[in-house]
RNA sequence: GGAGAGGUGGCAGAGUGGUUGAAUGCGUCGGUCUCGAAAACCGGUAUAGGGGAAACUCUAUCGAGGGUUCGAAUCCCUCCCUCUCCGCCA
């Protein structure tokens, strides 16, 4: 969430960012209201109760010197009245503002391009070259459904549609991905791996943003108050909630590999083919706890970390650049990583790579002392950063169509064979 | 699921109604000493919010939320979590 404080000092400001990602400023306006009506209420508080304490300072020692304190004891009965009436009013106010607060997403950075939706997104760059093909290509459906590697009639028999079954060598080609990548986010890009639970409580989806914005799209079982994780990104996250890191640990660096859940509430009809747009899919996340000074250049890192893989796969893609109107809630920049999909003829969003500064850690009380030259230490939130380092279904699409032969089989990339032990399927 | 114990600062651990934001130890930071280090000694060391140019000051916080009281870490209620034992079980 914003810095209240922010919006207090510079309200121009946030509306005018806020105005860049097509957010109108009403919402402000009303913050603005609560907020200076909450300090109004909160000075009269804190008068009150220092006159409270100072009169049961009093009557201690009143007490302790055995005099008769009830004329001062009647009197501050008042003051107690009247603490405990504003107190309901001003807590009223902070549920107020807190539920505002709670619907306005981070502001774009400053050299964010400006744009209204999707289609003002900017390229970046563009890795490798489309193959050229001298038989028709065969989509990843077609293909799944020959090999006998993936099966989406039975894995909607078992659960409903968009939840995969994987069989046979495509179940140990989907393994061998994500063991590769953690491999190689371990080994080579400094991450420390981390399996965390799939399930998580309130307290951990507020922290991460996702809720109560995005409620209607988790899933989330009532008896036990659990939401299933949309993105690892939420249980590594919510790993350091409430806790002051030490400078020195900077920056941390998990990454992991989970299930992910999404309802798609709202996009039925609408990609809806085999692996485009699923409720259970498969991702490696990197997530990164910084110093704000670092995290734009941690996140041209992260970018060369999933791009990487990408590269030693061979798999054509390119980089886009979010544009103000199209950023993701909690982020202030964003970069989007597509890879190229020879039967749907179109990129598909394999990765996004986002900088949230301190957009979560506010909301999640993730802290870092700083500790300056002069011996004294001032805690600051940390920048927090995500980063798919991939999910595997759009890739998976990526890559059974261009690895696909002109006899229908697939050749498994030179990198993932010590993993699936078989070069082809 | 049944029975019991407990949640206090970075950690350990005192504290059962009144200058307790909280003893003590450890850690940590600064300093003295030293060629340097260790040890020893001295001093500092929570978070959030409000006011103030600043010095500083006020308020809140002892798992969370309510209640009792002039006053709550301490008493009462509800919830959450952790641990131990039993049961069940991958």
């Amino acid at each position: 969430m914003l810095d209240i404080k922010l919006i207090r000092e510079n309200p121009d400001y946030v509306k005018q960012k806020l105005k860049t990602r097509g957010e109108d400023e009403a919402a402000i306006h009303r913050i603005e209201k609560i907020d200076s009506d909450r300090l109004e209420i909160l000075h009269k508080i804190e008068k009150l109760k220092e006159l409270r304490n100072k009169a049961s300072d009093d009557i201690a020692v009143m007490k302790k010197n055995k005099l008769d304190a009830s004329d001062a004891i009647a009197q501050t009965r008042i003051l107690g009245d009247e603490i405990k009436e504003l107190d309901s009013q001003i807590k009223k106010l902070e549920t107020e503002l807190e539920q505002e607060l709670y619907f306005i997403p981070a502001l774009p950075a400053e050299n964010v391009p400006l744009g209204k939706d999707a289609t003002e997104n900017v390229e970046v760059r563009v890795w490798g070259e489309k193959k050229s093909f001298d038989f028709k290509v065969k989509d990843h459906l077609e293909l799944g459904k020959s090999l006998d590697i993936l099966d989406f009639e039975r894995g909607t028999k078992i659960t409903g549609s968009g939840f995969p079954l994987y069989k046979g060598k495509g179940a140990t080609l989907e393994r061998a991905l994500i063991n590769y990548m953690l491999d190689n986010h371990i080994s080579n890009n400094g991450y420390t791996e981390v399996l965390t639970p799939v399930l998580a409580n309130r307290a951990s989806m507020e922290a991460a943003e996702k809720v109560p914005k995005f409620e209607d799209d988790m899933y989330y079982i009532e008896k036990d108050g659990l939401f299933a994780i949309p993105t690892a990104e939420v249980s590594i996250l919510n790993i350091h909630r409430d806790e002051i890191l030490k400078d020195e640990d900077l920056p941390i660096k998990y990454c992991g590999f989970t299930n992910c859940f999404r309802r798609e509430a709202g996009s039925y009809g609408k990609d809806t083919k085999g692996f485009l747009r699923v409720h259970q899919f498969n991702k490696v996340e990197l997530i990164n706890f910084c110093k704000p000074e670092e995290s734009y250049n941690e996140m041209e890192k992260m970018l060369k970390d999933a791009t990487g893989i990408l590269e030693s796969l061979g798999i054509h893609y390119r980089i886009i650049e979010l544009c103000t109107g199209d950023l993701g809630f909690s982020a202030s920049k964003c970069y989007d990583i597509e890879v190229w999909s020879y039967a749907e003829d179109k990129w598909l969003e394999a990765s996004s790579v986002s900088n949230c500064t301190d957009f979560q850690s506010r909301r999640a009380k993730i802290r870092f002392k700083r500790h300056g030259g002069d011996g004294k230490q001032k805690t600051e939130l940390v920048h927090i950063l995500n980063g798919s380092g991939l999910a595997t279904s759009r890739l998976m699409v990526a890559l059974l169509e261009s690895y696909q032969t002109n006899d229908g089989h697939i050749t498994v990339p030179e990198v993932l064979r010590k993993y699936t032990n078989f070069e082809r399927i």
